[in-house]
DNA sequence: TCTTGACCTTGACGCGGGTCAAATCAGGGA
DNA sequence: TCCCTGATTTGACCCGCGTCAAGGTCAAGA
């Protein structure tokens, strides 16, 4: 780990602090003021940032490479709960919960982190009321999407898929002439354990999809030929 | 529903505002002027007070009686994420995040429910950083316990059963001769709902902890004859 | 062309647990 | 005391999915 001089804040970490939607309403000084207490992280692909269990005393935001948050089960399983990117903040609610980490983290690229404490993290929502609204919807939001995922536990894997290639779908998928093309943009291994499941049962619910018509299968490349079906299929939420 | 005068606040209303942890370290002033723009609803038992899918526009403070909030998967099994009971907040992150309510809410008993706004809770932590501070540790705690919730899934129902008992024998067990005495406080089909199952199962699951020692059970009282043996089958987590 | 290895697919099998149905139990009222 | 209703338990059955094992595909390299 390297401790930056305050005096001279790393241009790629500035634009990661800047980047952050916890406060993203704060001012330039503020964030170059937070910027300047960072300690930074360059690790290597694989690198454990933190373990779970140990106490949450400082939280991270991804400057540059991939980081996985996942749990390990008694039996080994791992759970993966989401993989950041450059401007995500690493294990925030552990450290502003004050607890222990819920989860591991480790990095799956070549990745460098910066690390800040949850007391300069209450200075500035102190310091910037725009900020703290920041902050308190974005933590509104991570409880609401993880209710959808204990929602979205209940269903059966099939259904997850095909929730997860509909919004995929919707948010990323290319026009082509027989229906919107999505790129997985990860192994289907990798998309296994993001969706709770394991790639052989990946593999037989791409089938099932298949089999029914609503999507076409070439390797990382999916092509969705029925939107509406896919939504049945995952239950319901047409909306919006 | 009726309208409160904002010159005149429940007593009631007031002690429940005042007793919420969300901004615990709000001034008397603070709340009062929130509880006077409070609207009050007395429902009798079985209301249902709002609908998964709705926009959120408001949140509730429970004042009296017990709110069960609750997913309806497809299929039509009920999932309860929690019980609510005085002092409770209804659906607040909903409302911060400023989306849909995510879960049905329902009253079980009769129930007194005080509604407030976004605005006027914004408004208040602007007013009082301290109010700020407790919000976002409340909000980060409900992450983090999520985060426990889907690791708990990821566990067999009788280990989920005997992780309940564990925790629920430390904060609320009474001594007695032969154990911990726990009382359920609720019918078993209740618990099986909050543990994400149905009665056949969780009967089941109780008789295989009978049948290892480790508890008896009385109707809806439960002695603890072996801690440390739940703990395990609860798959650890005997630290603190 | 022949390896080698990463990744994916398919089949067989077992277990957990949800569902249906029936038996048993418990409490309240006439 | 007897009956009725709801809660709880037990047995039988089926389905989803995780696991183990056996190919199959593809690309890089010798």
């Amino acid at each position: 780990m390297t401790n930056e001089d305050a005096g001279r804040i790393r241009p790629d970490v500035r634009a990661a602090l800047r980047e952050c939607r916890l406060w993203r309403s704060a001012s330039e000084s503020a964030v170059d003021a937070f910027a300047s207490s960072a300690r930074v992280q360059d690790a290597p692909r694989g690198t454990a940032l933190l373990a779970e269990g140990e106490p949450a005393e400082r939280f991270g935001v991804v400057v540059a490479g991939k980081v996985r948050i996942y749990h390990l089960a008694a039996d080994g399983r791992r759970i993966t709960f989401e993989t950041l990117e450059t401007g995500d903040p690493v294990s925030v609610v552990a450290a502003l919960a004050g607890g222990r980490y819920p989860a591991h983290a480790e990095t799956v690229t070549p990745a460098t982190i910066a690390w800040l404490t949850r007391d300069a993290l209450f200075d500035l929502i102190a310091a910037e009321p725009e900020a703290a609204r920041d902050l308190v919807t974005d933590l509104a939001n991570r409880v609401v999407n993880f209710t959808a995922v204990v929602q979205t536990l209940a269903l059966d894997v099939p259904a997850r898929l095909a929730r997860y290639l509909f919004q995929r779908a919707l948010a990323a998928g290319n026009p082509s002439p027989s229906g919107l093309e999505v790129d997985l943009g990860m192994p289907k291994s990798e998309l296994a354990s993001a969706l709770g499941t394991v790639p052989e049962t990946l593999s037989r619910a791409f089938a099932r999809l298949r089999d029914s018509g609503v999507v076409e299968v070439h390797g990382r490349r999916v092509v969705v030929l029925d939107v509406r079906g896919l939504a049945t299929l995952g239950s319901g939420y047409v909306e919006e």
